[in-house]
DNA sequence: TTATTTACTTTGTATTTCAAAGTACTTTTA
DNA sequence: TAAAAGTACTTTGAAATACAAAGTAAATAA
């Protein structure tokens, strides 16, 4: 079976949906995060924590005029390890039908 | 977004796997399940409970000549609730390509 | 009869998830 | 321009979940 191909990190649905947001997107920020998602700062930013952790996602911070401004961004090995997830998931599913 | 069409009790891929060999299956064995899930006992019996307990599997427990058997099978709910889900899983793929 | 195996269950710790409160600004209002 | 309110996160700690090791009870083998 292939369970084992799934990545753990991409379990739960709230880091699936951020990966997601951010391969359609490509530079999203918190607040479109939070309200897409619809989940509480903390519970988002710690998602968010893993995937960097994980270096699946890198965060980059500058300013808009002069206030902070942050971006979520997708890694190379983050969009790898998705699409490969995905790929499992797809496979799965198939198996089913 | 349609993650919130997904169903948290199917977040982690053994249950995933549990409800997805029960579902081509149709009435399995622990055994079975811990050898194809690859997991230890305590764990696979844990996600079991989670399933149970949100009436997504039903356990059969009865006798093969005087040896114990238990079966795990899908209840209506649970085949209900997963369908929805791999919707909800393709949907999410099928927006990402 | 004793030892081993099988098929789980119980238990306790480690990890993860989560929301509330906190912080460091910026912007608005009086 | 001082105080109040809002924004965009971060920190913290409790609750829930995941996990492996040890335990149990019955069957089978030696």
């Amino acid at each position: 079976m292939n369970i084992h191909k799934l990545n753990k990190i991409f379990d739960h649905r709230v880091r699936l949906g951020i990966m997601s947001a951010l391969l359609v997107n490509d530079g999203v920020n918190f607040k479109f995060l939070k309200e897409v998602l619809d989940v509480t700062d903390g519970n988002l930013a710690s998602h968010l924590k893993t995937l960097e952790e994980n270096k699946f996602i890198k965060v980059e911070k500058g300013f808009i005029g002069r206030k902070t401004n942050t971006t979520y961004k997708v890694t190379r090995a983050g969009e790898k390890a998705f699409k490969l997830h995905l790929t499992a998931l797809e496979q799965m599913i198939k198996n089913l039908q």
